[in-house]
DNA sequence: ATACCTGCAAACAATTTGCACAAAC
DNA sequence: GTTTGTGCAAATTGTTTGCAGGTAT
């Protein structure tokens, strides 16, 4: 099962298949697979809602054995950002924090009440994009999709 | 012409039109008019492209004879933020920026060359929303949208 | 007259950086 | 052994806050 297969139904992502991937990516790119970094990648595995670099240097310094110091804790979430590891998400609020994801084009269903993040595929802007195209005479090239509501979990209570 | 109506079709915001609305909100509201927020005011409006607090700031201090101090900048574009007088833009590359927009539900396309940024009110995601509350059992209440591209001018080039 | 607003400077918060030492390959 | 990564602490950057004095209504 690939990442991209592994994301292709809208699902949380899997703690387990997300870590193995990042190493599996790390060795290839000829990066160093350390405790400290091994320990970010850990902690950030088992989140399910949007965390921020201080939150996650906070919950590092506070648990567990290994304690890796802010510029690692920094410069890892940093490398797992750009390499598309991590996605940015917005909340309504404003506020941007992370989440686990797969590189590619993912967007994210956000739980506004308990933060869980949902990633999923399929976008169906197509037509959207041609209308507005036509419209503005501008050459659309991306966009940025994230929807908001109360997942199944806290819907029950 | 109501702002709304303004904003039927894709288009940028007029900086006249967005000055005389905020004006007449801030009356309305029994907020103060002074010439600080005047200054904040107007050097908005004539962004077209998104600019975060301390680049405004430092364009307010070095150009035109008022000079509004930074708590007065922030805390006016605070309230312009909070009552929707300001989009909150975020570029492909995490940063976020603002820029002059009208209350309401909106989305923007950004030109990824000069940062024009345009507006647009339909966004034509129901069926993916009904799609995805079925698969994910979410109840989906929000969405962030934006767009980028190049727009018609930065084309010609 | 009296809210409300402003400017300053200090406090605070978040992130980045330089560099000596340590660990992985 | 060499290259890459780590930790610390200082520097930087961005934003918020308290308060004394000023201003719009």
């Amino acid at each position: 099962m690939s990442p991209n297969e592994a994301m292709s139904r809208p699902a949380r992502v899997n703690p387990e298949a997300w870590t193995n991937a990042v190493r599996g990516a790390w060795l290839s790119g000829g990066r160093r697979v350390t405790e400290p970094r091994l320990r970010v990648l850990t902690t950030v595995a088992r989140y399910a809602a949007p965390f921020t670099a201080e939150q996650l240097y906070t919950d590092i310094q506070t648990t567990g054995d290994e304690h890796p110091g802010r510029a690692t804790v920094y410069r890892t979430l940093e490398q797992l950002s750009s390499a598309g590891w991590l996605a940015r998400i917005h909340t309504q609020g404003g506020e941007v924090g992370y989440a686990p994801s797969f590189p590619g084009h993912m967007h994210h269903l956000v739980c506004t009440n308990c933060g869980i993040v949902i990633a999923f595929e399929d976008c169906a802007l197509d037509e959207l994009l041609v209308r507005l195209a036509a419209q503005t005479n501008f050459a659309i090239e991306g966009h940025l999709l994230q929807l908001y509501g109360r997942c199944a979990e806290c819907r029950k209570r």
